[in-house]
DNA sequence: CTGGTGAACGAACGATCGGTAGGTCACCCA
DNA sequence: TGGGTGACCTACCGATCGTTCGTTCACCAG
């Protein structure tokens, strides 16, 4: 089991301090490099090995760093719903009418799926067949209730149309947002901006054009 | 390795015509079970042990329908592909303005999804690591494609608002399509015509009500 | 140049993986 | 009543899984 020369290695942290010790890894850039994998090749689908490989070290070394396997996926998740809960906090999205409220929590979080696409990629796909699944699970619906309460209060204010079930719409609003994992190259020229206005634009508005 | 009583048992086939030979599972069977487990577990995830736990027999009796695990994720794929381009080649997609084309598609899509659920769902979370994974993504790919040039025609023709790109539109709506499988349940009363009511209003009306 | 520290090493573990070989069982039809 | 047929069983294979062990390496501060 040797060390490839292709292989990811460690930027040094914010700060230039370099550290003591023999030089490599830490634990957070061997959690980078996995939710990337596990982004990859799927969690299940991807083995110690695989991921060593991808860090260029053995298979062991990785457990200098954290517990498991299953520790990596729940820190990964973790960071992904701290940050989308971070938006549900700000100002915005607590102050104001509903649907503004609404609509900066959709905008939040397509920023914060950018900015941790990873993370956030693989939460959106865990199927809660774990117990750190069925935890990650948990706040997601937790997230999710949060969006159909906006929506239902928008309806009553009389800014959002009465005609679409509030659950299904909410669901159907969200769907759209998550959807941006799927297809969003961070390295592609778009803006988090130009995005989340085309997503406010299609929700609110609607795609079809009304000639004057 | 026993069978176990509580075991999901192989329907008669549409015609009543008994088959020859022991009773049991037949291809079709195992493959509705196989897809309903793969969904539950991920592909990945779960095991010829589990799928035959599922089905009430032991491993080696699955080898006898099937050549093996990946064969069960091809026909799967196969079905949920043949189900969506069929949509596409329906006369209503193929003839009149592009945007009421491009209705008929969605509409078609989530008939489809809510009709071949669990093939559906499992071709939406392939990530093309074998080589019927790849297979499988060029054909959604081609849909895709087919998708984001109606869109494009619709602008073309004045009836979908140009101000928003249509590579990014289509990839909303598809996506907001697609999301259904995550929260869809076929036995909750709820509809294929609400499902898809409620995504064309909000799709091309928007949310946003707008008072008189 | 030495001791402390942090990272990585090779080798192996028990368990489980997908898959195979060859025989057995249960049903229908003649 | 006995073929023919289709479904299933027990027993096992080599490979790979996630994980652990004790040791070694590379760097920095004193």
């Amino acid at each position: 089991m040797a060390r490839t020369p292709a292989a990811e290695k460690s930027a040094d942290r914010s700060t230039g301090r370099r550290r003591s010790g023999r030089p490599g890894h830490d634990a957070d850039s061997v959690l980078r490099v996995a939710a990337r994998v596990f982004n990859e090749r799927g969690y299940d689908g991807t083995s110690m090995e695989d991921l060593a490989r991808a860090l260029g070290v053995t298979k062991s070394a990785i457990y200098h760093h954290v517990t498991g396997k299953a520790e990596l996926l729940r820190r990964s998740l973790e960071v992904a719903m701290d940050a989308l809960f971070a938006v549900t906090r700000e100002d915005a999205a607590t102050t104001g009418p509903a649907i503004d409220r609404l609509e900066h929590v959709m905008r939040g979080s397509v920023r914060v799926l950018v900015e941790e696409l990873p993370h956030v990629t693989l939460l959106l796909r865990v199927r809660g067949n774990t117990e750190v699944e069925k935890r990650a699970l948990e706040r997601r619906r937790r997230f999710d209730h949060l969006i159909a309460d906006l929506v239902r209060e928008g309806v009553v204010d009389g800014d959002i149309r009465s005609d679409v079930d509030p659950a299904i719409a909410s669901r159907l609003l969200f769907g759209m947002v998550n959807s941006i994992v799927e297809w969003y190259k961070p390295d592609r020229g778009l803006g988090t901006q130009e995005v989340a206005d085309a997503l406010a634009h299609i929700a609110f508005e609607g795609m079809r054009s009304h000639r004057t």
